[in-house]
DNA sequence: TCTGGGGTCCTAGGACCC
DNA sequence: TCTGGGGTCCTAGGACCC
């Protein structure tokens, strides 16, 4: 039978956010995210993104189009409480939901929804009550799988409320512009439309007449693509949070350095702080990677192994200093950052550790073997006048 | 004074082993 | 004496998402 799976999506989630810390702000145009050398809007209210301003741009730039606009800077410890008080009102529709990200969430609505009458003024009711709630606007789509459920939760903002059915994808998704696919990004969209890929429709066709071009140019991607746009994605709600991969921190510098002396302090702290996330999510890794951005933007990464696993902050330290001083001690860099990957459970890996004591306390037993061959040898009536021989000599003294 | 920081997944090439 | 082929693991880089 066929899964109801609504995305929920929280609109101008940080913004909304500050308006609730602080209502003086509520109608006036808005931006969250740092001022300064390297500040970004990180979300805005719609107010201020009537003014063109959005999500990933420079805040002076941001500044310019929107002059009256207030400029606040992150408060996440709040966001999280507001994240869940929206996460635990969802859980009371249905326990079958999946944490996206701190703003959204797949909900499967099938049995919430089964028997209701009116399926769209149930989720308007939705709306309105998370709204009275907490106080967050959100949009919802609603569909037999994710993609499609967060494909029609894209579609209208604030409050909005989509609903696509497998015979809908025709109409409702195909004469989107081609960058509106939810996994097709500023890269790839340029590239298709140079094929004459202007919408989702145009990439279906395509994908109907099994191009060889498209196929090479989205690789394993074409496939999956191909199962989202028939309706046939997977309409699973993983209801655990999966153990993270990876932990890392990453900082653009004040300024543009060149050298080892320049950046050692800013990558001791980095690593103190990868420290601090990986003991807080209780894990150790088996090796680290040193990320290092430089002034035309482009990326560079080293990575090193541990012998034993680890989160150490001078172990990482040690490592990320040492692939520094070997390949960028020339570079002039602008952000510098350390992950700590191959993650395992600190528990498992007490488990690892003592294991490995274990080998090593049985090479230690193996030594003592030898040492104990050794002795009866020593033992032997030749080598037993050698060390009478050389009391023998001690005695003479 | 241009362009954050946190992640995940994929790809291509090389090393290594059988 | 002119070069196998498959599998796996690792590294570096890149695309994408929020």
């Amino acid at each position: 039978m066929a899964k109801i799976i609504a995305h929920i999506d929280l609109n101008a989630f940080f913004a909304t956010c500050e308006v609730l810390r602080d209502p003086s702000l509520k109608g006036k145009p808005l931006i969250v995210g740092h001022v300064g050398r390297s500040g970004i809007v990180s979300t805005c209210s719609y107010e201020a993104r009537a003014f063109g301003v959005h999500s990933g741009q420079p805040t002076f730039q941001a500044l310019r189009l929107c002059p009256d606009a207030i400029v606040v800077e992150p408060h996440f410890r709040d966001y999280e409480v507001y994240s869940r008080s929206f996460f635990s009102y969802v859980r009371e529709v249905t326990p079958l939901i999946e944490v996206a990200s701190i703003d959204e969430c797949y909900a499967d609505m099938t049995k919430a929804l089964s028997g209701v009458k009116d399926p769209v003024a149930f989720l308007r009711k939705m709306q309105w009550d998370l709204r009275e709630r907490t106080g967050l606007n959100c949009s919802i789509g609603v569909a037999p799988t994710k993609w499609l459920a967060k494909m029609g939760s894209d579609m209208k903002k604030p409050m909005g409320l989509v609903l696509i059915r497998r015979r809908d994808i025709k109409n409702v998704l195909y004469p989107l512009p081609i960058e509106s696919f939810w996994g097709i990004g500023k890269k790839t969209a340029p590239r298709l439309r140079e094929q004459g890929i202007l919408t989702i429709g145009d990439l279906a066709g395509a994908m109907e007449r099994n191009d060889p071009i498209l196929q090479a140019e989205l690789g394993k991607f074409y496939q999956t693509a191909k199962e989202w746009i028939e309706g046939k994605g997977s309409d699973t709600v993983h209801l655990e949070a999966e153990d993270p991969k990876s932990v890392g921190v990453s900082e653009t510098l004040m300024h543009d350095m060149q050298g080892y002396e320049e950046i050692k302090r800013t990558l001791f702290n980095i690593c103190k702080e990868v420290e601090r996330r990986a003991e807080k999510e209780g894990k150790v890794g088996r090796g680290c990677t040193l990320h290092v951005k430089d002034t035309t933007f482009k990326t560079h990464t080293k990575a090193a192994s541990f012998d034993m696993p680890t989160r150490d902050a001078s172990v990482l330290f040690e490592k990320a200093s040492a692939l520094y001083q070997t390949h960028y001690e020339d570079l002039e860099v602008r952000l510098i950052g350390v992950t700590l990957e191959k993650l395992g459970d600190m528990a498992k890996a007490e488990v690892q550790m003592s294991l490995w004591n274990y080998e090593q306390y049985e090479e230690m037993d193996k030594t003592k073997l030898l040492i104990a061959e050794l002795n009866r040898k020593l033992d032997h009536p030749a080598i037993m006048r050698l060390s009478e021989a050389k009391k023998g000599d001690k005695n003479d003294d």
